[in-house]
DNA sequence: TGTTCATATGAAATTTTGTTCATACATTTG
DNA sequence: CAAATGTATGAACAAAATTTCATATGAACA
């Protein structure tokens, strides 16, 4: 009946809770179709410009602005100006194998 | 939703757009600490019940359902009842595989 | 049948994300 | 310096996703 406890001992699995808002954290931020592409294109690129992803994906300038700020905020991409342009790269190259995992599925 | 844009060639990648929108569909559906604890759980027990994963997750039995519910629409989760009890178990394995990918990230 | 246990469901309240738009900032170039 | 180019930012708004709460449903059992 009684559902909530005040402290207690968890979990015991492989994944600390810690680890798991970790790993939900760097999900969430590669969830969305944009940036899933993004990585796509940084994985096969090495480093863009801001300019050359939006005119590859079709996005407009601020809103892609938005999800690489993001994204690098969260650690998975790095940024490095060079005169009028910014390079973005993959810093965090892991998520490459998870979005291959998945796109492994065959029922996908 | 979606990457707005009239008609266009779009991304040569590996990936289709609408593979990289299934892909974000089932990471959106992994994203989160309760689920990716679920899912932690099935992968080491094979099928549990409701109960059960409430209780060693400690999570409130009308929440989890939504989240389970929720998993198994997206096909990630099965469940068959036995009596008053419906056990869920891991459909998509696949998914095991993502998240080792990243827990194995050591700067997590 | 009535009660209890296990789970689902749905609506409302929140919180978090995603998008747009206007505008600011930095760098190069004339 | 002014104009142009490339990118960021922030506020307002829209659209999801999450949580809570009250209640329903289904199975077992006295």
């Amino acid at each position: 009946m009684s559902t909530s406890s005040p402290t207690a001992p968890l979990v015991d699995m492989g994944l600390s809770v810690e680890k798991m808002e970790k790993v939900a954290f760097i999900l969430k931020t590669t969830a969305h179709p944009t940036r899933i592409a993004v990585v796509q294109l940084l994985a096969a690129h090495d480093s863009l410009s801001v300019t050359d992803i939006s005119e590859r994906l079709r996005v407009e300038q601020s809103l892609l602005s938005h999800h690489l700020s993001g994204m690098k905020l969260k650690g998975i991409l790095s940024s490095t100006r060079e005169g009028k342009n910014i390079y973005y790269a993959l810093k965090m190259r892991e998520v490459i194998d998870v979005i291959q995992c998945l796109a492994a599925c065959t029922f996908l």
